[in-house]
DNA sequence: GCTTCCATGTAATAGGTTACATGATTTG
DNA sequence: CAAATCATGTAACCTATTACATGGAAGC
């Protein structure tokens, strides 16, 4: 079983009993939000399957003034089959952005959109900042410690980049430096005082 | 039209004429790969229809000692409707990682299993580097050199966090700093030393 | 009074992937 | 001699997303 939307069920629930509401708003804000998602009409089916195959179990719980809440709670079967997913090899990375195809295209857009669109941007990664930062909050495991401190290294370095490089791609109008515009050219990255790696 | 296989093709043909083998072989390796990707089965289709709607031409080329070979060209009607998906809002980004699945379940795992999935991801990172800086050799436009170093920075801050804090998950076996093991909880991040961003 | 939150689910559709099918040439 | 590269395409499948359907309670 691949990571699909069965196992990060699965995994979640191995650290938290909770229903599928519950499932997807972590899913949404919580320790996997930065390299996962998952939408409720996929959680739903989900559940369904692994209650089925007795990987979870459901119990139902009345609620007053609200609907009722179907809690699911891992089993041992359920936790055998997470670990036997985490015994293979994870798949490499999928990063889909569509905000870096555009900007590919920089010259096809006047200058007022990039600014736009970098605006945006920053303010997108400063929220996910935020979820980070709430998640930590309620760190129980190293692992997910190590987890969340890789998802805010990424985002500053993020943020570090558009903030030193926008200029390149906003053209000389609101660039911070005012030398030769031919030099102004190739973008500022953090590796430049820092040692190499790999070759 | 959002951001489907289309608009891709659409896009790398902008920039140059190309055949749908060689459309793949831009998106695996060239200034796209470390933020999209697609395979033949849904590149071919796509320039099929493309070419029925006009937004681009085809010409084969008969080659001797390999098979026929197709060029596509874009159309002035495929560079508008590059432009009009241009000038929308760009999704959120998604990022689907295997990899840090895995590692917030590093208490189920042994530390062996741990250390080589690091390294593995360690290597990866590096040849996706090595990609870019071959990308790099052919910069065509202030985008694509944008977008470059875009993926350099997050590429050698993940690096760095990895290097800087494997010892967290790999337990105290291998760890570099041989202080209070109550302290050498929380990761490292590079923004210690730099400015906040954000609220 | 409107919007958001809680809470679950189905149906239709779109989108992509895997495997299949073929085959000559170059590189190791 | 085997493997990888060049080159295009189809069929079956799987998975997830969008939209739909429902409805009370709490907050603004």
């Amino acid at each position: 079983m691949a990571l699909d939307v069965r196992t990060m069920c699965l995994g979640a629930l191995s650290k938290e009993d909770a229903s599928g509401y519950e499932l997807q708003k972590n899913f949404k804000e919580g320790s996997f939000s930065h390299f996962l998602e998952a939408s409720y009409s996929s959680i739903y089916p989900a559940l369904t399957r692994l209650t089925e195959e007795g990987l979870v179990t459901c119990s139902e719980q009345v609620q007053e003034g609200r609907p009722d809440k179907k809690v699911y709670s891992i089993t041992d079967a359920g936790r055998d089959t997470l670990k036997e997913a985490l015994s293979g090899l994870p798949a490499e990375d999928k990063h889909r952005s569509e905000f870096l195809f555009f900007m590919s295209f920089s010259e096809v857009m006047d200058a007022d959109q990039i600014s736009r669109l970098i605006d945006t941007r920053i303010e997108t990664v400063n929220e996910k900042f935020a979820h980070i930062k709430e998640a930590e909050q309620e760190i129980q495991t190293i692992g997910q410690d190590f987890v969340l401190g890789y998802g805010r290294a990424i985002m500053e370095a993020s943020l570090k980049y558009l903030r030193e490089n926008r200029h390149l791609v906003e053209g000389d109008l609101a660039a911070p430096v005012r030398t030769n515009k031919k030099n102004g050219g190739s973008p500022i990255n953090a590796s430049a005082n820092t040692t190499n790696h790999g070759q």
